[in-house]
DNA sequence: CAAATTCAATTAACCTGTGTATTATTCGTA
DNA sequence: TACGAATAATACACAGGTTAATTGAATTTG
């Protein structure tokens, strides 16, 4: 197992895979509710704080408009949560959590927690709060690059893998 | 920003956010060569070794062999890679890198050296190589619990939300 | 006040991942 | 040897993310 000229790739990779095998372990867990990770991150938002618009759901997990609305639809086909308009701007709609959703947080926050378990299995309390504040530094600092990439514009166009190798549509 | 009675949640918040920006900015870099974060991955392991069947791939990579069905598919399509056989197992396709792609490793090493920078800024050497291998230790925590999963089987199926909650297809 | 701009949500098209089912091939074994 | 089980790739259908474009409402500004 000394496959490692990686070396660059190799954190982005580790990230990536502790994100992505999280994510396959949760939602196994979460099959029998017919439930998926992404919807319990947003739950939880919502039983924290109702009635936010999309634009503040979207801004509190980091993820794009589009993506909010996307799974505020299966969310309320589901039936865990409905639109409702915002009195002050009828271009926004709030989300608000029906009752089948909050009598749930138990069972939302004992998987989770069974998840972190299983994650942190044989590290200390000081490497757990360890971890964890250092990933908080990392995300801070790709949150300030992509906010400074925002600013700032990214011209430059030069495909690689010669002529034929525009795969972009 | 004390919006924090998420708890549970909130270390796999972390790790998902932390892989998603690191996804995101890389994909900004990236967009000037037609390339996406996942192609450089899969890159990567074939200039480390070629001519991998596509199941060993996907082990590498740990994702399926339908995601790599498609993202092969794609890099071909740009010009990057090219199916062969195996010799030994007509079910089998092996996949080699093409002139093109070989031609440009320092430039795919280059943008990850610069997000792993942008990720570990004001992180000591220490701490970086303390978090690299605490999250590896994670990683192979959620590796064997997967395993140990597809071993035993999980049945019950009671869906919260209601009569009307069934959102699966 | 009216015109221009900004903004929330959505649609469309795409990439990447998943699980399930199919097909063709290989392998184990009776 | 022949048959049944396992396996590599893939088609299909879906979730969830992205960007770009559209629509309708709000806000800025001339």
């Amino acid at each position: 197992m000394n496959d490692h000229e990686i070396q660059d790739l190799e954190p982005g990779f580790i990230f990536q895979r502790v994100a992505r095998q999280r994510l396959r372990l949760t939602d196994k867990r979460l099959v029998p509710y017919h439930l998926t990770s992404a919807q319990v991150f947003m739950l939880n938002w919502l039983l924290h704080r109702d009635g936010m618009t999309q634009k503040e759901l979207a801004q509190r997990l980091s993820i794009g408009t589009v993506a909010v609305s996307g799974m505020v639809d299966r969310l309320e086909a589901a039936n865990l949560v409905y639109r409702g308009e915002d009195p002050t701007d009828r271009r926004a709609k709030k989300v608000w959590l029906k009752e089948s959703a909050r009598t749930n947080k138990e069972l939302l926050s004992g998987i989770a927690k069974e998840i972190n378990d299983v994650s942190f299995q044989g590290l200390s309390k000081d490497e757990i709060k360890k971890l964890l504040s250092l990933m908080e530094r990392v995300r801070r600092n790709l949150a300030e690059a992509l906010d400074a990439d925002d600013a700032s514009q990214w011209l430059n166009t030069r495909p690689i893998g010669g002529k034929d190798s525009d795969i972009a549509i």
